[in-house]
DNA sequence: ATGCGAGAAT
DNA sequence: AGTAGTTCTCGCAT
């Protein structure tokens, strides 16, 4: 919406988030007349598995319409038949379809006005699935009060909808629209004095409010309650105009909650020009500091009205989440809290602090277990993990006191690193236990395998803003990836092992098939032999050390020492003859490797979209990923006609809705003629197969293989085993790094050959919002 | 340093 | 289709 800033025209200091709403004239006069041509240059397919859910579209209308009974054929169609639908006589002019039932929208990928269509898109509605051609969202009560909440107005949403639409924008959405952007922004949650406040404009609103059960319960009395008086009374009165009532900290999180299902989600803005009790505090951004548009953009949506909106950005690994956290918090200058997953997160952030501002040492400070420091001023910075604020019970004297610290002042800025952690049981009450004006969560992934994640919008705010990774690829800030799946036949002998164990032990022997095994030794040698740098992730830590050991590689997991870790790291980084390294799945997050540039999965029998995502954000950020024709390379492993199938195929659900397509490898060519391939005879496989079997029936040797620093067992390989002996890298011609083709695998249609896994449930919202909204109001009327 | 318990993710 | 189990990290105590 906002053009990027030049360069050379940017505020050297304060970066400009001027954010008009200026839908009203960027949709006016999109429609051109030469959409043919864009539509012939585009020939890729949109990827089988993609969620696109055409039969949403359908459902209600088609029952609804009037088909015509003599029609013999339709019956067979049922959803997948769209004759019914009315388009406009203009339509093809027009870039997207609306469904009437759930508020699904398909957007023509290929139209000439696709990026304004999107911005507006992205803006009011939720990304479900971007492949190539096609890209679906949905109109959600969220996405319309993230769509207010930035700016944008009931009116001007649904004339730009009507205008980009193929069909009339129906009664039934215009109605959604509308009651959803209503009330949104009427009700406030204000700090003052390190309390929370209900405000509000209307009295008669926190009166409605004040009828819940939830609400009242959590309110502060201030005196003993007078039975005479009732509502609007006992609400203090500010001034003339603004009306509030306080919260008890440890019932916000039940209070925000209900005020959601109430329609009343509360606006959570801090005008921190204005704040003078908070001390300011002194941080800009270095001169030197460059922000990308994309960054700038994000930003905007939280700046755009001059206040901190409370929210979450959305950004793909390695495309400069922390840069987009610190601008922030340089724009907002007050006291900062930043919580991160990882202790190494925590040096990290407080590293880039001091790289990107001009902080001091003063200013910013760590409290972990090992460190607990304090800033001196008024103001400050304060980088922390999740766990170390969450930690209710037996504290030590040290974190006691930073705690007392940490929860007596009030904080202008809460910065959420990962955010996506947030609605876990125990993290979810920091956000109420730490009191700040606004808060930032930031993640690449949001999702959950639990229906948790939804809770974010009142724990936090909305989504503010999403980046579509494969723009930023195409311009170059996040690099290209090839995504494979490669299928690998299981052995006779493996096979009918497989076919007798419980659920739970197969997977070792899916892990631990000789053709996997194999294919990863041929994927190693291929890359390294064009000078890619490699990570092979196994979920298993058995299977990461058989395989790590016989194919020569250094590993690393949870039982490594920190010392090793750094010595494996730094040799994979900096040696020229370790270009693999093998890694569990404490290589999922904060291990920083801008070197790699090829990732194979061994094991993953869990599926996770979010660690498949963050797996492949590992690349992402990949050092060459600027030359010319640049591909970073991402394989699976998959062991064929077992369980790795259906769970490979969920993983991949995040990457597909993000537009990756993943080729299929039913068979890599020259594997069976490479010379040195591992367990190439029957025998040598039928000895692996009973050392597996072996394995698997001595717990406790896992267990104190595990463990990693019992040292005794035999063959444990660290890095000081390694002499790195010359394995030789041959230098790939430029040309044959210029992407999949010049592989030689087959590709398949994989849809035909598997279930697809469907999305956990493609509710009806308005179907859940009317019963959720029936329920509040019911139980506040009750409270009468 | 090392072990332990808790908590998260699936 | 979901549970139980696995792995990892953190913080605290010895």
């Amino acid at each position: 919406m906002s053009t990027p800033i030049p360069q050379s025209k940017r505020p050297r200091r304060a970066v400009n988030f001027d954010d008009e709403p200026s839908q009203e004239m960027e949709y006016v006069d999109l429609i051109s007349d030469d959409e043919e041509d864009d539509y012939a240059a585009s020939k890729s397919l949109v990827p089988r598995s993609a969620t696109i859910n055409l039969g949403a579209l359908t459902r209600k209308l088609a029952n609804q319409t009037n088909r015509g009974k003599g029609d013999i054929l339709s019956h067979l169609f049922n959803e997948q038949d769209y004759a019914w639908l009315t388009l406009r006589a203009d339509h093809q002019h027009r870039p997207f379809w609306i469904s009437p039932d759930d508020g699904h929208i398909i957007l023509e990928g290929f139209s000439p006005i696709v990026d304004q269509a999107q911005d507006f898109l992205t803006a009011i509605a939720e990304p479900v699935s971007r492949p190539s051609l096609i890209h679906e969202y949905k109109i959600t009560s969220y996405s319309l009060y993230a769509a207010v909440s930035v700016g944008l107005e009931t009116e001007a949403i649904i004339e730009v909808l009507n205008r980009l639409s193929k069909v009339p924008v129906p009664d039934s959405i215009i109605k959604f629209i509308r009651e959803c952007t209503l009330s949104y922004g009427k009700v406030k949650l204000v700090l003052k004095h390190n309390k929370y406040y209900i405000e509000s404009t209307y009295p008669e609103t926190l009166q409605y409010l004040l009828k819940d059960d939830i609400i009242r319960e959590a309110r502060v009395q201030l005196s003993a309650p007078d039975p005479a008086a009732g509502g609007v009374d006992e609400v203090e009165e500010d001034d003339e105009n603004v009306h509030s009532f306080e919260i008890q900290d440890k019932l916000m999180d039940g209070v925000k909650r209900r005020c959601n299902e109430l329609e009343y989600p509360m606006l959570e803005e801090y005008d921190f020009h204005n704040d003078t009790v908070n001390a300011n505090l002194e941080i800009d951004l270095k001169p030197t500091t460059n922000i990308r548009p994309y960054q700038i953009k994000s930003l905007s949506k939280m700046f755009g009205n001059g206040r901190a909106r409370s929210g979450i950005i959305v950004l793909p690994c390695g495309a400069g989440k922390t840069l987009v956290g610190i601008t922030a918090a340089c724009t907002i200058k007050k006291s900062c809290l930043v919580l991160c997953t990882s202790s190494v997160s925590v040096m990290q952030w407080r590293q880039q602090f001091m790289q990107w501002t001009n902080v001091t040492d003063r200013q910013i400070c760590v409290f972990t277990a090992e460190q607990k420091e304090k800033f001196a001023g008024d103001s400050g910075i304060v980088v922390s993990t999740y766990s170390m604020v969450a930690n209710s019970g037996n504290r030590s004297h040290d974190s006691k006191k930073m705690m007392d610290f940490l929860t007596s002042r009030e904080w202008g800025f809460i910065l959420l690193d990962e955010v996506h952690v947030v609605p876990a049981t125990m993290f979810r009450k920091v956000v109420s236990t730490v009191k700040a004006h606004s808060k930032l969560g930031l993640t690449a992934t949001l999702v959950r395998e639990d229906d948790k994640i939804s809770d974010l919008n009142y724990m936090i705010g909305p989504k503010l803003y999403e980046a579509n990774w494969m723009d930023l690829a195409a311009k170059g800030h996040i690099a290209n990836v090839q995504c494979a799946e490669v299928w690998c036949p299981m052995t006779p002998e493996f096979y009918s092992e497989y076919l007798k164990e419980q659920s739970r032990s197969r997977m070792l022997l899916y892990c631990m098939n000789p053709k996997k095994f194999q294919a990863c030794q041929f994927l190693i040698k291929y890359h390294e032999d064009r000078g890619d740098k490699i990570i092979v992730f196994s979920d298993n830590v058995y299977a990461l050390e058989m395989y790590a050991k016989k194919l020569g590689k250094p590993y690393i997991h949870g039982g490594t020492p920190q010392a090793e870790r750094m010595r494996v790291l730094q040799h994979f980084q900096h040696s020229p003859d370790v270009n693999t390294i093998f890694l569990s799945k404490v290589g999922d997050t904060s291990i920083d490797l801008p070197e790699a540039t090829c990732l194979i999965q061994i094991s993953s029998h869990f599926g996770s979209r979010r660690q498949e995502a963050q797996r492949l954000g590992r690349i992402l950020r990949a050092k060459r990923r600027n030359d010319e024709g640049f591909n970073a390379f991402f394989y699976s492993l998959v062991s064929k006609d077992t369980q790795e199938m259906y769970f490979s195929s969920k993983r991949q659900q995040f990457l597909i809705d993000q537009g990756y397509a993943f080729k299929v490898i039913t068979q890599l060519h020259g594997m069976d003629t490479y010379p040195d391939l591992v367990y190439k005879t029957k025998g040598e496989q039928i000895e692996l197969l009973s050392a597996v079997l072996m394995a698997k029936a001595s717990a406790a040797d896992f267990g104190t293989d595990v463990k990693g620093g019992a040292g005794d067992l035999p063959g444990t390989v660290t890095s000081k085993d390694f002499g790195f002996p010359g394995v030789m890298r041959t230098t790939g011609s430029v040309a044959g790094l210029s992407g999949g083709s010049t592989m030689s695998y087959m590709e398949q249609n994989r849809s035909a050959n598997r279930v697809i896994a469907k999305e956990p449930k493609r509710h009806t919202l308005f179907k859940k919002r009317a019963q959720q909204v029936k329920e509040a109001k019911k139980a506040a009327a009750t409270g009468k």
